[in-house]
DNA sequence: GATGAATGAGGTTTCATTCAT
DNA sequence: AATGAATGAAACCTCATTCAT
């Protein structure tokens, strides 16, 4: 890996730097961003309080550059997803399995933002800030694109714009995540991927 | 109406909590729970911080009342639209009527969630989050019931479960709305409701 | 009794007065004076906050009205037992039983003035402001009286400066009835005025 | 001294811990506990507001630091006087001197416990108080040694419990020492220890 | 470079007092 | 005269940030 390559110095203060990383996104996920001390931060990194500002400029930051780099993971492994299979609906699936998976695997995350969201439905996309809105679009045009490439195929009827089911489909997945999440044996994890897609799939309408 | 008929110092004191209620929900929702000062609330609402206090326990009070309320109005809001037409399409067209001009008309609340998503606080919504959270299920309760009727007369295929529809549908309608208040001319508002029911009327499959 | 001759408003004006004291001797006496707020003390006894200033300039006022009649209930009740016998160790008797027996009647009282003071075994006169000072002092001066009456008798050895044995005497008997209040098996109240005053009767050396 | 060895840090911390309590001891016993604010103990002391918190949880802390900073002192004192000579009488006379020599370089700390009187602030010393009152009467059990030691060796009359006048002894002396602190000329310091003791040598009443 | 003690502004909350009704 | 809602100063305490070591 590149990482290796660079001059040991360097290597130590990335480790470092994850370090703290991890144990914000652990506390903050615990709970709450207000709710949680930069001395707190601190002494449970084993680090001392001016370390951290080293690293991070202010709280603030630290906040963000956690975030950045969560959503940097994410949208990677799902670009890598759906980049390999041909197939329109196995890309779909792909996605959902990966979504899915990423999210059990950083709950701590998830939670970070959900805590106040799940109240009137909204999701994990609400409230981010202009950056990460902006990634947000850019990675559902990844999605669109597949629908997009489905209609010109004649996979997909064109029942509307594939920007807006990209919209949908995600936003299906992440409300039954949620759901998962918060009552595991009543709405079980939807671990085929076919379950979610069916809602797109099948009219609900007979014709 | 009824508040007509209370005493004058009680429709007083009911005044005054709203001036203190808005007044809160206008500033919340600008800056978030945890970036705004009982002092801040007070002076705005034009009322000295005691007496503040004389209404609401404790800033977490108020903020539970405030978003009570809210779900309140919301939750008889939508109730009220869908227990009129028989026709089940009627129903879910209605509800995406209601939920939509509930949603354009309270700004403010939503901004308040988006403003707060970002991990604020768990331990304030720590008892809210149950309330909500259960009122929430009871009302995706009443649209599931709208499915489930709607199979049962056979005029909705059954392709998925129905509480899981009213989730699909309702996380739609949110994303929906969501992208329309962040990107008013990219995403035009969804002013027909079938744009978003096609999405679950029309398989996306050709069959 | 005089009361009966004051006008009618006159007497309930006193009547509310007294009201307002004894709940306030009751709650400054449970929870110390600055720990009890003014809405409680005319909450708990049913007046309205504004009423307590008719009567009471402020909270210290009030406070030192409290006290100021208590000491002349507690001054009173001495002077009287003291005046009657003529018998100097009569006297004396009677005073140590009087002061237990108000003691007892008004723990209350006693314990407002206790609460701080006893753990470095300072007694009920500390603290006291320059007119309850000058009436101790008025009030040691009698029983003064007493210990000079009887050495001018010749009923008493001339052992030390009568005004200093009634400060022995009187901060003796403060601290037996604060032992006995403090653990009533283990330092049982002295019913016999004996007692204390062998104390001072029998010298502790053999000649 | 034990000081010198501790890490030069160390001694820092000591000294500022000594600055603070020296400053809050000045403080509480010129106004009383609840009329002295943490800013103004910081800023007399010259430190800032959250360096106090530093060195104590809270204010109640601080007070229960000081006042057993203070009583411990004191009984070390005591302690010392009486261990030394083998002779009753001089024991006592020792107590005497010594209580009251560090109660006239302490005044500040007798003051503390005068001003607070007024009842103030229960719960603060809900804890503190059990702790006093316990080694107050271990303290009086020392003295009361003493009378018993001088009863066995039939120097002492068995004029009454030794614990008992171990109360006696000591509430006779704080009020003396009262008394002065009071009104100087008028009651002069007891200079010397049999002028008190005399009261107890000395029966009153001739035989 | 790392440390962590010190800072002090700012937050929430209480309560003595006033004054319009 | 009595009321009690309203006031707002001031208390306690936290914590993001700095800087001397």
């Amino acid at each position: 890996m590149a990482n290796q390559k660079l001059p040991r110095r360097e290597r130590e203060r990335l480790r470092q730097r994850q370090e703290m990383l991890a144990t914000a996104l652990d506390l903050f996920s615990q709970k709450g961003y207000h709710n949680v001390s930069m001395q707190e931060i601190a002494a449970q990194a084993e680090f001392a309080t001016g370390t951290l500002y080293k690293f991070f400029q202010n709280k603030e930051d630290l906040y963000k550059a956690l975030v950045l780099e969560q959503c940097d993971k994410f949208e990677e492994a799902i670009t890598r997803a759906i980049e390999k299979p041909e197939d329109e609906v196995e890309k779909l699936r792909n996605y959902i399995r990966v979504k899915g998976d990423r999210f059990r695997r950083n709950l701590p995350f998830v939670r970070l933002f959900l805590a106040e969201s799940r109240g009137v439905s909204f999701n994990i996309k609400a409230g981010l800030n202009d950056e990460l809105r902006k990634r947000y679009y850019d990675f559902l045009e990844k999605i669109a694109s597949i629908f997009d490439s489905g209609m010109k195929n004649r996979r997909f009827k064109e029942i509307a714009d594939p920007y807006y089911l990209a919209v949908a489909l995600d936003s299906v997945l992440d409300a039954s995540l949620l759901l998962w999440l918060d009552a595991p044996e009543r709405f079980p994890y939807p671990e085929d991927p076919d379950t979610i897609l069916n809602i797109f799939f099948k009219g609900l309408i007979p014709s």
